[in-house]
DNA sequence: ATATTCGATAGTCTTTACCTATACCGTGGC
DNA sequence: GCCACGGTATAGGTAAAGACTATCGAATAT
């Protein structure tokens, strides 16, 4: 059975006429004909009844015509569907993004992805950046943000921007200055992500670098928890300097710059190379290049003393 | 977008690896890519992610196969409902049938055939032969069981037996003998069909061999109501025996064999002769001549003067 | 590092669907 | 009753398309 023979089927069982129907398959009628006669002698029973002035379906004809127009129409809808995801008028996208990009980029990026794209279904999960990669690989992400580098030979990754680390201190904790050497962070309690993280890997190397070894009081694997405790006076800690300023509203820690040298990291998306990216996917990178251009050209990136500044005036 | 390409679309995507798909495709590894590549072109879209050791669905091969799987289990059941028709599995049977005829053939046939056939829907109209004939022309009808000889050239015909034409009088009428001339029905009052109906031509066609003028005091188009005007006392009739007698229950009619000669027709199957006839219509066909016989040796064809006998002892 | 698995590509061959021309059948008009 | 016409089936030649074998290239597993 072929697709041809059904399509010229549903065309003679229209127009009742093998000439007529031939015309607007754009065929001939001898090559109608031998389709459908090709299409009885596989069912074994006339779909036809040819008589003299109109062509008419028989029983088995009928019977036949309700599925294959069924069959048809469900075939247009596969090549619709394949469409409207293919012009991003449907589909998922599912994003893993690193917890503490997620609390500052996530909120403009996704309110800008659904103006423009709302009948997408957007998933966003903040996870570590290691589980993003194993999402990614795994295949259960579309797309990701995590840090870079990324060694994985599978993965693509595009950078997006660097964030710079910064120190945070309970207010009551003398820090002494508005910003810090990397050499003086030795004498305090520290509370920070467990080994296996990246961001503590990060910490310990960029201490390592400035020679000193960083004395940890407490390990928590959330960002968010390890602020509170921070605020509860337990430690000071080290983490991206925009995730701690949208976290800076309780008035309870100061966020103190380091240099000499600053530790930085990179931040990028990162996508499976072999994995085909429909325009949502395409869309949703590029909204977080130009999403992240604005950020930083809004806010100039104003330094933890000046913060610290306005926040004292 | 071709049925070879949907089937290997569905091949691949339920194992995931070219090869072994295009094993159960019956292809080659290379014509199933070729394959499944045209496809994707031809959407515009990745349908599978090639990913090293697996080969899995994209989104819009995910979307695309809940719709091509569809049409497949359509295509499949278009081609399942043929072939139950095909083998009287299922389907409907329209038979057209002559009034007269129908009181005393139709019953033992039916039975026969929703034995035989019990999923078929066998529907049976009780018309006068020329409707039968038009029922036929005009497609409405499988089958007919009408009067012959028939010269129509659409139609093929197949004779089933002869009925005998017999006086049906009310008892109270005094017609001499058990067996009539043809020629002795001048001075009877007769209730007759109306005179486009074939068993009124026929009859009037006898009379003129026999050099009669029938006097008809009332026509009526439906046997039933003759019979009944008869036994009312408002004539005669002339009507085939085997029909009368299957309605002479109720004791004021007598019948009456007519001689000289025997007015008598033939009746027969007729169809389209180019109309497509399934299993089931062939049987019925078969199955009338065989029924038709049987009731024939089964009665043995008693006259009515032996019917007559029968009720007076 | 090497061997193996797996998908894509190139080239050749066979199949098949298309077209034109024509035969054949039935119908309707003259 | 004969002829013409509308309409479908068949025949023969051509061109496109699918299938196969061989081979390449990439990635994985040994």
């Amino acid at each position: 059975m072929e697709l041809r023979q059904i399509h010229y089927f549903i065309a003679l069982a229209t127009h009742q006429n093998f000439s007529r129907a031939a015309e607007h398959v754009h065929v001939s009628q001898p090559s109608l004909s031998v389709q459908i006669g090709g299409l009885e002698k596989e069912l074994g029973t006339r779909l036809f009844d040819r008589l003299g002035r109109k062509v008419i379906l028989t029983q088995a004809g009928e019977l036949f015509r309700v599925h294959a127009e069924r069959a048809l129409r469900e075939l247009e809808q596969a090549a619709q569907v394949v469409h409207e995801l293919h012009g991003a008028k449907r589909g998922r996208l599912v994003v893993g993004v690193l917890s503490t990009v997620n609390s500052y980029l996530i909120a403009p990026l996704v309110s800008r992805f659904k103006q423009r794209f709302p009948d997408i279904q957007l998933q966003v999960h903040a996870q570590p950046s290691s589980e993003v990669v194993s999402g990614l690989l795994a295949n259960r992400l579309d797309i990701g943000i995590c840090l870079l580098p990324l060694a994985h030979p599978q993965l693509t990754t595009v950078p997006l921007f660097e964030e710079r680390l910064a120190l945070v201190a309970p207010v009551g904790m003398r820090i002494g200055k508005r910003r810090t050497r990397m050499q003086d962070l030795a004498p305090l309690p520290l509370v920070l992500m467990p080994v296996d993280y990246c961001l503590r890997k990060m910490v310990e190397a960029e201490c390592a670098k400035a020679g000193v070894h960083p004395q940890v009081v407490l390990e928590m694997s959330s960002p968010e928890g390890i602020l509170q405790a921070v605020a509860q006076g337990t430690g000071a800690t080290i983490l991206p300097e925009l995730y701690v300023r949208s976290r800076l509203s309780g008035g309870d820690l100061q966020l103190i710059d380091l240099y000499d040298p600053t530790p930085r990291h990179a931040v990028g998306l990162a996508y499976l190379t072999k994995r085909y990216r429909n325009l949502a996917a395409e869309e949703f990178a590029q909204l977080c290049q130009t999403t992240m251009k604005e950020l930083q050209s809004d806010s100039k990136q104003p330094t933890a003393s000046k913060i610290r500044a306005r926040r004292a005036g």
